[in-house]
DNA sequence: ACCTGAACACCGTTCAAGT
DNA sequence: ACCTGAACACCGTTCAAGT
């Protein structure tokens, strides 16, 4: 008679972002995550394979969160400002993103999603798909490296000495402006 | 008799990012790096402290080596496209440097050398501190952010998908531009 | 089928002991 | 003063063994 399954792996990552939000990056070892869900943590490995995995699988379904909240929006104007502003959300809540990001080794299959996932949400605005894809990337990796350097136990002392809030706000108002400024050319006045 | 010294935080520091760039910062052990000095690796806790404190003082000579190799310049605008293209490089050249930064804590004391090399740099143009260091800020921020997106193992096939290259080139682009022309009002046409 | 205890090779770090 | 061997508490991971 086989044990009671205890574990699937929706639930592994539920708890593994729950225990990154609450105690961060260095807290996600297999034993304390395990603990956590009432089990060893050499049951883990059948659910979500080596840890590489299991962070990889974590900050996917962090992506296909975010996009689903920012949803559809009017322009890609629009929808860049609240894309960006959810990344920026998200870093503030959760400690380590940024560090979680970088940190992952995605497979093939998942990078593929994410990159059809990206462009599928500015399909249907007046924008060729390659800009919208560099756009996002722009968005993605300053909020991601802002997000990164203002987080840590370097922040109350950077957000003393540099306005980050403002920084943020600036620069996204800068990027969105500027990538229109660039594609107007070929989209008129109208895109 | 004293054993002779066979080392010095110099040595370490430079034989840490040695390893870093041909080996990756997995590599960056202490026995690893104690190996490499023909040493054992308690003996290089004297010199370093501990670990993070090791990695915050790499990291802090990276970006002093960066602001050197960047120099003098004749405006704000040329100094920051070449100070954004200077850490585009270094990310290029040296793996897992966006990691390595965005783990790094650094004291207070490391901290305030680091603002003070930054609003130093551009002291000596047409434009406010606050505004010279948000601008770095933002530059840093988004080149750190796609060069730890474009490193690691997932980067050949995102280059597939996405023109990195191309992105740095607009968005370093489109910031410049962009800070220039919030921060013209107050300077005029000349700034 | 699903979970576990024990083990392996690694970490960072400490410290008494050597010279 | 400077370095080391041994040890400690942790990792990720594997696997035979239990049910």
């Amino acid at each position: 008679m086989p044990a009671p399954a205890k574990l699937n792996l929706d639930a592994i990552l539920d708890e593994a972002i729950n225990l990154l939000q609450s105690e961060g990056l260095e807290a996600i070892t297999m034993r304390h995550l395990a603990g956590r869900l009432g089990v060893e943590a050499p049951s883990l490995y059948r659910h979500t394979g080596p840890k590489p995995r299991l962070l990889s699988a974590m900050t996917l379904r962090l992506f296909r969160r975010q996009l689903d909240e920012v949803g559809v929006r009017n322009s890609w104007q629009v929808w860049l400002d609240a894309f960006g502003r959810k990344l920026w959300q998200t870093q503030t809540e959760i400690p380590d993103c940024a560090r979680l990001v970088l940190s992952t080794n995605f497979t093939d299959a998942e990078l593929a999603m994410m990159t059809e996932w990206a462009a599928a949400a500015l399909r249907n605005h007046d924008i060729a798909s390659e800009h919208a894809l560099a756009m996002m990337m722009s968005v993605q990796a300053f909020v991601l490296g802002l997000g990164g350097l203002a987080d840590g136990p370097n922040a109350a002392q950077l957000r003393d000495a540099v306005p980050i809030e403002t920084i943020f706000e600036t620069t996204l108002g800068v990027l969105i402006d500027g990538w229109k400024a660039r594609i107007e050319g070929k989209y008129g006045p109208n895109g």
